[in-house]
DNA sequence: GAAAAAATATGATATTTGTCATGTTTTAAG
DNA sequence: CTTAAAACATGACAAATATCATATTTTTTC
């Protein structure tokens, strides 16, 4: 099994506030875990007793509303850790993870997380930090939920992907979502979704081929009305 | 000036994990503040160099979007702190917040929190906790903005401040808002938030006596469509 | 307490978004 | 490769919400 010391992707999250020691612990008590695209990583109201680190691949965070709707909260990609809140706030977890593509996750049982919380400020101070930035974008999300139009709350997000996940060689974006997808983030109807995205087709914001999206006009996009 | 150590109001935030020492230094350091309602604490933007500790009164927390209009994200009151995620995350506010009545307030300069924090697990522990709280009503929210009808969020912006604010004797909501303020927290048109609450009054769930409001068939509320 | 300003109220209408129906294309299964 | 299922697409219409106009009421100011 691969050692968290030598782990790359620690880099990416508040792991790399551990010491040397600290990670050769972990090491020794985490799980590996392979996940195939469209499995099921955890479920609201599912008791978490550690958190995820993801090595590799993509999954969406959503929770289901009394509509019967899904609505997806959040995009997670390699680098990240999954289920801190739960963790922290010693509480069954509040959304759904699914795998949006093939994952390589590690497991990090909840004692070890706490211990290292309680022993290494500077690793705590990390964690802090995380979680007020995530607290400020949340703000942010909700502004946009509540003043922008399913048209500029979907131009955004694609904008969001282009941004945060980037293109393949073929400018298309890396991460596939179905338009029931889309309309699961953005808040709306699937057909108004396909709608929207036929539009931006249209007026040549956009190219697709089958699932896959190209974005061809980046400022026309941000400036969607 | 009245002391930390002596306080009430620590008891309903993570200040209650600091020792007695580390409250008697923090009561040399912080300064109180009187603030009339309307006025501005702090705007977004502006760089915060602590936090705020609530003594007494209520404040909104709100965002400008890009369209021009406020977009009330939180409501603040006696017991709260304001102000963290700024100090943690060592950015500048994203937040604005306007004092809704008259308001008492502790400001604590930011060294000292930041201290505590490094130094006394008990009380990062709490923050943290906190946090992972607050990450998970924003979630709640999101979902809320994303997929239910504006008369729903109102009625439910009614149950939220009755079931965390109480009311008068007289049955009144303790919280007095405009009819803007209302559009504002639940994301729409004054003309809309004012129409809705009219037709509450109409289908008796609520009366009103000028801003007053009293809920009169919290059922009735909790089931609109 | 009168005048001005702000907040509330409501109608008429336009725009946005959702729903239902139905056809086409793409993907998955055997 | 063929068939079934799922995803995508689009029209027609309904419902929700925004916008503009204009009263009326309440609050503030002098």
């Amino acid at each position: 099994m691969s050692k968290c010391e030598q782990c790359i992707v620690r880099q990416f999250n508040s792991l790399k506030a551990l010491t040397k020691d600290e990670l050769i612990r972990i090491s020794g008590c985490k799980t590996s875990k392979h996940i195939k695209k469209g499995e099921l990583i955890f479920e609201e109201g599912d008791t978490l007793n550690g958190i995820f680190c993801i090595k590799d691949g993509i999954c969406k965070l959503s929770k289901l509303s009394a509509n019967g709707r899904d609505q997806i909260v959040k995009l997670v990609i390699k680098g990240d850790l999954l289920g801190q809140r739960s963790l922290l706030g010693d509480e069954s977890a509040n959304l759904s993870a699914v795998a949006l593509n093939d994952m390589e996750v590690c497991f990090i049982p909840k004692a070890e997380i706490i211990t290292d919380l309680q022993k290494n400020s500077n690793f705590s101070m990390h964690v802090l930090q995380q979680m007020a930035h995530d607290l400020k974008s949340s703000d942010d999300v909700i502004v946009n939920m509540a003043q922008k139009s399913v048209k500029q709350r979907l131009a955004e997000t694609l904008l969001y992907i282009y941004d945060n996940f980037g293109v393949d060689d073929e400018g298309a974006l890396n991460v596939i979502l179905s338009r029931e997808d889309y309309a699961n983030i953005v808040g709306t109807a699937t057909e108004s979704a396909i709608r929207i995205l036929s539009q931006f087709k249209k007026e040549n914001l956009i190219a697709t081929k089958g699932k896959q999206i190209i974005i061809k006009d980046l400022k026309g996009l941000q400036h969607v009305e």
